[in-house]
DNA sequence: GGTTACCGATCGATCGATAGATTGTAATTG
DNA sequence: CAATTACAATCTATCGATCGATCGGTAACC
């Protein structure tokens, strides 16, 4: 019975081969998979939990969408939810390591960001499934599981947050805040793995070229708000959302009351 | 035993209120709830579903959640499915009314896009619950269902595609393609429901502000990417990635075996 | 006496997981 | 070399628990 407890560490092999003048390690992260049965039910198992989501998922919808009984399946996994953690941990490892490669080797931090939006788009098109199980399923881990899982996703958003401190610090990047526009950044690029599908308008270097422009306009400032004609009537939007909803404002002092005092003052 | 296939279309009260100068209809959506349990039924399920997914809720948490017995759920409900359809229908039915309010009262595009962004906002923070499960757990709805959410989801979307697309004819907006444009906006936007907290550093408001500054920056286009030195070393983000990930490229041309004797070619 | 609002008990189906047997093949031993 | 052992890989059958859903009621109210 294998143990999918621990998962090597990151090793960049020797033998290196080149790209057009930057060495590339290879075969960088090794497959998980112990044998191509193993690797079908991986594959399985990635197409549906992002298909279905965890919970949406049977043992026997695993099994028999890799060709197996459940039983033999459990000849290769852990637990089901040991399988789901090691496929994110599996992804978010690559995603780690691609980052820090990238860091290494750009020196100018405009580079580096066009670098990690691509690389970060690229992965979410080619790799769609397995973003959006590492996107999605978080919550489907057991409490220790998903600590772990948390600090590899935060370690990635760490060279996010570099990138975009150092830009701004050098003067090239003007934002309104730095956690915001990186979560901004984040969530747009991610969502490329819930829309991009093969055969579309775009082949995936274009989104990515697309992206990167979106990322550099995002980042570049400049744009004060949509300095916007002041003969528009006002229009309050939080009490607009709050009247629609029929939400008890949890923010924005003012108790029910007061509020009510406020806003509803009828005009007929 | 109540019905809640149908949900009753969206009407604007005859009664207005005004809110510094523009009307707010009154009282916007009604609550689709008949009573004060079935409230706190609905309210139970957008919790967990946000929480747990569809498939990770059972009725036996709804039903405690709710204080009830499973038995005295289904004296509201039609189905867990039926549930989960009438969340996510009344959820984008106040979506739709918030954007065509919107649009109906706003001349200038600029300011059209400055409200939609911060109506989506508002909402993915203050009905943060409602939001994700819109978002998250359409693929848990069954086929039916599912055309109909998909669109009202389309029909939503549609106001943004239309706003941006005026703004762009204006020559306000500069993107590079504008479906994309839109899918970063709005998943940007989305993003906030899944790390805003209540207590954090900023409020709702001041988190709208954000991103309005953000979507006004990504489509004022200007940034040629990141006009970055071309002093830096080539590295090929997408062979990157496929290393990674030992992806077997499902395009840009080249074979396995080109692409294998293309790459592969060994320094040492 | 119909209607509304609930409950305990329980249904059949499905869930994740395991027990125990069979097979093929590689390694070890007499 | 042949016989034996060991193990990896798979199966059928089945476990107890939980799933979504329903049955047949009781109590209160107009």
């Amino acid at each position: 019975m294998p143990e999918f407890h621990r998962i090597q560490s990151i090793e960049r092999s020797d033998s290196e081969f080149v790209s057009e003048g930057v060495a590339l390690p290879n075969p960088g992260v090794p497959s998980p998979a112990i044998n191509e049965t193993h690797q079908r039910i991986l594959e399985s198992a990635v197409r549906l939990f992002a298909d279905r989501g965890f919970h949406g998922t049977g043992i026997r919808d695993l099994a028999a969408s890799a060709g197996l009984s459940t039983a033999s399946l459990y000849h290769y996994m852990g637990t089901k939810e040991r399988l789901l953690f090691q496929i994110m941990h599996d992804a978010l490892q690559r995603l780690v390591l691609a980052a820090s490669i990238i860091e290494e080797q750009s020196d100018d931090v405009r580079v580096r960001l066009d670098r990690l939006v691509r690389m970060h788009v690229v992965t979410h098109a080619l790799s769609r499934d397995a973003s959006n199980v590492v996107d999605n399923q978080v919550g489907a881990l057991d409490p220790v599981d998903r600590l772990v899982i948390v600090e590899q996703r935060d370690a990635y958003e760490r060279f996010w947050a570099h990138a975009i401190r150092d830009g701004v610090d050098a003067g090239y990047f003007q934002v309104p805040d730095q956690s915001s526009a990186r979560m901004a950044i984040l969530e747009m690029c991610s969502g490329v793995a819930r829309w991009y599908s093969v055969g579309g308008k775009y082949s995936v270097d274009q989104i990515a070229d697309i992206h990167v422009d979106l990322a550099a306009n995002l980042l570049h400032g400049g744009g004060t708000r949509f300095d916007r004609a002041q003969t528009e009537p006002h229009l309050d939007i939080h009490e607009l959302v709050e009247s629609i909803w029929a939400i008890r404002l949890p923010e924005r002092a003012s108790s029910p009351g007061t509020k009510a005092a406020k806003t509803r003052r009828a005009v007929r």
